[in-house]
DNA sequence: CTGTACTTTCAAAATTTTCTGAAAATAAAA
DNA sequence: TTTTATTTTCAGAAAATTTTGAAAGTACAG
């Protein structure tokens, strides 16, 4: 297979699975091809060899940003800005990871505290027993899932290999 | 808060955390509402507590039941298939793990060790050693993320709460 | 068999999400 | 300041996804 051919075949699964994940397809395919390129690009490279127009180009690149996996480079003397992807992958799935349970697995956890105080009018006590108990097993659940997440976030790939993955042999 | 009035949000909450995931608003409802449900609902129940269609119901039942994260329960004597969910959410997300490494994590591995094959034609040679090298990381690191979550898998709940959480104090 | 109760399918409709491109905004150069 | 290069915004268009509902399929009961 041709370089230029693989690239294409990588961008285009990157995307797909980032869809599959809830992440726009064009900001995944974004990400893949800063992840291959061997230079920073500007805005104009990204919109021709993914032929996306420039508005869709520019809303994607500072999602990227906001994500943390993409930073904007400036070089001396050109006008224009040029970017390039965070390239560790370890950094790269730490700072999808961070996002999101910031942006969705903080907010449930507080939904789920939230709803478990409920009115009793003597008659349901049994069905609120039980709806209360499912949101607390949500809530347990998810508080070790969130003391895992921020260990694994200050942790980083070395103590991932050696000293984590060793539990699972 | 009254009880059915936590348990819309609860429904709410839950089909909106399913969307930014990836996963149809609707069926994560309907898993929802077999959550908190009491006992087993038939698709006519699920039809009239969420106002959707009996196609849309019968699509999203079945996908969950695919999931494993619905069981299709037959009470003697009547005819009506009804549905009850995994409540162990310990379960829950085992199986939702399962599903999305199996779908979605393994097909990039394959595809991230398939694309290290690249014709040199010598000019390019530092191109392609950059991008094999990239396809190489993205290879080793989703190799140990697999052998996390194999370990996940088969481990319990006890496991993680015990041993793996002890990790991150 | 025939009728009845229910489930499944799928083409078309509705909705949601994403993308475009031109206009407005910004900022550096002249 | 004015011109020029570049980025940002956003209303409408296009595309993708989800939902509907009626018809076809299935299977049990009589």
């Amino acid at each position: 297979m041709k370089l230029d051919q693989a690239k294409q075949e990588f961008i285009q699964s990157w995307g797909i699975l980032g869809s599959q994940w809830g992440i726009n397809r064009t900001m995944a395919q974004i990400h893949a091809l800063l992840l291959v390129a061997p230079d920073a690009l500007s805005a104009d490279d990204v919109m021709e060899q993914l032929q996306i127009s420039r508005g869709n180009a520019n809303m994607n690149i500072r999602e990227l940003i906001s994500w943390q996996l993409v930073q904007k480079i400036l070089k001396p003397g050109e006008r224009k800005e040029f970017f390039v992807a965070e390239k560790d992958i370890w950094m790269v799935a730490m700072r999808i990871i961070a996002q999101r349970k910031k942006r969705e697995f903080d907010p449930l956890l507080e939904t789920v505290t939230s709803l478990q105080e409920i009115e009793g009018d003597g008659k349901n006590q049994a069905d609120i027993k039980a709806f209360t108990e499912t949101m607390k097993n949500i809530e347990r659940f998810a508080k070790k899932g969130d003391k895992a997440l921020n260990g694994l976030l200050t942790a980083n790939e070395n103590w991932f290999t050696g000293t984590l993955l060793s539990l699972f042999k």
